[in-house]
DNA sequence: GCCGTTTTCGGCCCGACTGTTTTCAGTCG
C-alpha cells in the first residue's frame, strides 16, 4: 500500500502537478508504512485514524484493497511509463529532469538514458549539462553496485512468508531459508529455500502455484525455480528429511566455506554432498541428519550461518576459539529511535508501548538536535519532550526510559549544542547527515572531533552511507576506532536495512582496536524497532560478542560508560 | 491532499549545495 501511495506521489511529482499534493502522498506513504496495524484489515474509516491519511487517500486505499486499482493512478501510470519512474532512483537525478528527459527525448529507462548520455543526445538540453551528465553516470554505476540483488529485508519478509506456506504443504517435513539470506548478507541476489519431505512432488506443485508467481524458469522433481512478481528469483530445492543437516549445510555456503569443509572432509577420506558426508572407500553414508553431526564428524563445532565466508572461521573452529555470538535475545535496549517530534510517524507513547512489549529493560528517544534544520527542533521542545519521558518513566515496570539525542556533527566536527545543555541527555548519538564529499583528511578530523566530545557516546551509522544510492565517506578507519577505543565512544550498527552501518568487515577491523558497540534500530516508527534483527545479523558478521555491545549491558554497566566519558 | 483553526482557507520542512545559469532551478537531507 505505501509503495503504491509512493508511486504516485513520483507520478505526480514527475508530471508536474502540485508539489504539496504530491508530498501529502509521500507522508501517507510513510505513515501507512509505519501504521501499526495491519492496513489491509481497514476500512476506510478506520483508514483515516492513520496521520496523513485523509478522505480522499482513505478512499483510495480502499478502492484498491476491493478492486485491486485505483482509476486516478492508473490513468497517471498510462501516461508514464514505468521506466520514467526508475529514472528518479538515480541520484541527483529527480523528477523534473526525467520529466524532461522523458519528455524532450522520449526516455523511458536507465538503459536508454545511458545510451543517450553516450550519444551526446543530452547536449543542448535545458538545465543539462557536461557535469549533468558525469553525475547521472556516476548515480547509474552506484546503483548498479548493487546489482540485481535486493536488500535483506525485502529478501527476508518474503522468505518468511514463502516458508509458512510451504510449511503447511501435506507431507513437508521441515522448511527453512538457506543461501546468502541465512548468511544475513546484506544484499541478496535470490532467494533460496529448502524443504524436506519424503514425497516432494506436492512442494514443486505448491511452489508454481505461489500467489507470487510470475514465471515458473525450472520445475523439476527436486528443484524448482521461479521469479516473483517484484522480480526476485526463488530457488525451492527439496530433500528426504534424512538428509536434511547436509543438505542445510551444502545450501548455506558460502561457497568458498563448503570448499574449506569439503577440503577437511577429503583429507579424512570422507566426501560431503548436499546428500551427506559419506566414506570414500565404502561408499557408506556417515552422518547426514543435522549439521550439527556433519560438523562434528568433521572435527569442527557447529559453526553459525552468519560466520561462514571463509574469513577465518574455519581455523577459529579448528582451535576451539569461534566467538560467543550476540544474539537478539542479548540486547537489552534500543539506543537510537526517533518519534513524531522530528521525523518519525509514531509519538512517544507509541513508541515507548511497542518497545516495551519487545521486553526491553531500557529504550533511548533520541530525536533529531536543532542543526538539521528541516525538523525543526528547538531546546524548548526538547525540554519539554524531557518531562515527558521522565514522567512516563516508571510506568513500565521492567523498562526504564532514558532521554538522548541525535546530534549533527558539522563539517568541523561541532554539534548541535553547548556542553551545559548536552549534560542533560542521559545519553548522546553523533551522526554525519551532510558534507559526504570532503576529502579525507578533513573527514577524519571531523570525525575524530566528535568522537572527542565527552557528551558523544555513540556515532551513528558511522560511515554514511545507503545501499545502492551512496558510498561510503571517505575516512582513515584506523584514526577512528583508536580513537573510539581510546575515548570509550561506541560506534553504531545502523539495523536500517538500506544501511547497516558499520558493516561487518568494518566491525570485525575496528574489534581488534578494543571498540565498543551499539546495535540500534534507528526507528522512525513503531514497526521499525523489528529491524534489529538485520543490525544483529550484521554483527554476528563482524564476530561480535555481548561483551562488546553496550546495549547488551545491564543499565547501571551502560550508565557507567556515559559517565566515565564525561568531565567529574 | 492533509491539517488546524486565527475552522472551510492558507500553509505545508528549511537551508545548502550544485550546476547551469546570468539570477535560479533542481536535488538532497
Amino acid at each position: 500500500m505505501a509503495g503504491l501511495l509512493q508511486e504516485y506521489a513520483d507520478l505526480i511529482s514527475i508530471t508536474g502537478g502540485d508539489a504539496y499534493k504530491a508530498r501529502a502522498y509521500e507522508k501517507a506513504a510513510r505513515a501507512v508504512a509505519g501504521h501499526y496495524q495491519d492496513v489491509a484489515q481497514l476500512d476506510a474509516k478506520g483508514l483515516r485514524q492513520i496521520p496523513n491519511v485523509g478522505r480522499s487517500i482513505a478512499d483510495k486505499v480502499a478502492e484498491y484493497l476491493a478492486s485491486g486499482s485505483v482509476p486516478e493512478i492508473e490513468e497517471l501510470r498510462a501516461r508514464i511509463p514505468a521506466g520514467v519512474r526508475q529514472l528518479i532512483a538515480i541520484p541527483t537525478l529527480g523528477p523534473k529532469k526525467a520529466n524532461v528527459l522523458y519528455q524532450e527525448l522520449g526516455i523511458s529507462s536507465v538503459e536508454e538514458l545511458v545510451d543517450a548520455i553516450h550519444a551526446e543526445k543530452l547536449r543542448g538540453l535545458k538545465g543539462f549539462g557536461t557535469k549533468t551528465e558525469e553525475n547521472i553516470l556516476h548515480g547509474v554505476r552506484l546503483m548498479q553496485s548493487a546489482g540485481d540483488r535486493v536488500l535483506i529485508n525485502v529478501a527476508l519478509e518474503l522468505a518468511d512468508e514463502l516458508v509458512e506456506e510451504l510449511s503447511a504443504v501435506t507431507g513437508c517435513v521441515r522448511c527453512s531459508y538457506a543461501g546468502s539470506l541465512r548468511r544475513f548478507r546484506e544484499t541478496i541476489g535470490d532467494v533460496d529455500l529448502l524443504a524436506a519431505a519424503e514425497d516432494p512432488e506436492p512442494l514443486m506443485r505448491t511452489v508454481t502455484e505461489l500467489d507470487t508467481v510470475a514465471e515458473v524458469i525450472a520445475h523439476g522433481q527436486k528443484k524448482t525455480s521461479v521469479r516473483t512478481r517484484s522480480g526476485l528469483q526463488v530457488d525451492v530445492r527439496v530433500v528426504a528429511p534424512e538428509a536434511w543437516g547436509a543438505a542445510l549445510q551444502y545450501f548455506t555456503g558460502s561457497k568458498a566455506h563448503n570448499i574449506r569443509t569439503r577440503e577437511i572432509a577429503v583429507h579424512q577420506k570422507l566426501k560431503l554432498s548436499e546428500y551427506g558426508l559419506f566414506d570414500v572407500d565404502s561408499g557408506d553414508l556417515v552422518v547426514s541428519q543435522t549439521e550439527e553431526e556433519v560438523y562434528r564428524r568433521l572435527g569442527l563445532p557447529w559453526i553459525p550461518p552468519t560466520l561462514r565466508e571463509d574469513r577465518g572461521e574455519v581455523e577459529a573452529a579448528q582451535r576451539g576459539e569461534l566467538p560467543d555470538l550476540l544474539t537478539e535475545q542479548d540486547i537489552k535496549g534500543d539506543l537510537h529511535t526517533h518519534t513524531d517530534l522530528t521525523d518519525g510517524v509514531s509519538t512517544l507513547e507509541e513508541m515507548v508501548e511497542a518497545a516495551a512489549r519487545r521486553g526491553y529493560s531500557y529504550y533511548a528517544i533520541t530525536d533529531h538536535a536543532p542543526n538539521l534544520y528541516m525538523q525543526r527542533m528547538s531546546d524548548e521542545k526538547m525540554l519539554a519532550q524531557r518531562e515527558r519521558v521522565r514522567e512516563m518513566d516508571g510506568k513500565h515496570r521492567r523498562m526504564r526510559l532514558l532521554h538522548g539525542t541525535e546530534l549533527n556533527i558539522d563539517a568541523d566536527g561541532e554539534v548541535d549544542w553547548p556542553p551545559e545543555f548536552l549534560a542533560g541527555f542521559d545519553l548522546c548519538v553523533a551522526s554525519v547527515h551532510s558534507y559526504f564529499t570532503l576529502p579525507r583528511e578533513r573527514q577524519t578530523r571531523r570525525l575524530l572531533k566528535a568522537i572527542e566530545n565527552p557528551y558523544v557516546n555513540i556515532i551513528g551509522h558511522p560511515l554514511a552511507r545507503q545501499i545502492g544510492r551512496r558510498p561510503e565517506i571517505d575516512v582513515d578507519l584506523d584514526a577512528v576506532f583508536e580513537a573510539c577505543a581510546r575515548t570509550g565512544t561506541a560506534l553504531e550498527v545502523n539495523s536500517f536495512a538500506d544501511r547497516l552501518d558499520l558493516r561487518d568487515e568494518h566491525i570485525m577491523h575496528a574489534r581488534r582496536y578494543g571498540v565498543k558497540f551499539a546495535i540500534d534500530s534507528d526507528s522512525h516508527s513503531t514497526v521499525h524497532l523489528g529491524y534489529l534483527r538485520y543490525g544483529v545479523g550484521t554483527a554476528q558478521r563482524g564476530w561480535l560478542t555481548a561483551a562488546e555491545v553496550i546495549n547488551t549491558w545491564p543499565l547501571t554497566k551502560l550508565r557507567a560508560f556515559v559517565r566515565a566519558k564525561r568531565p567529574r
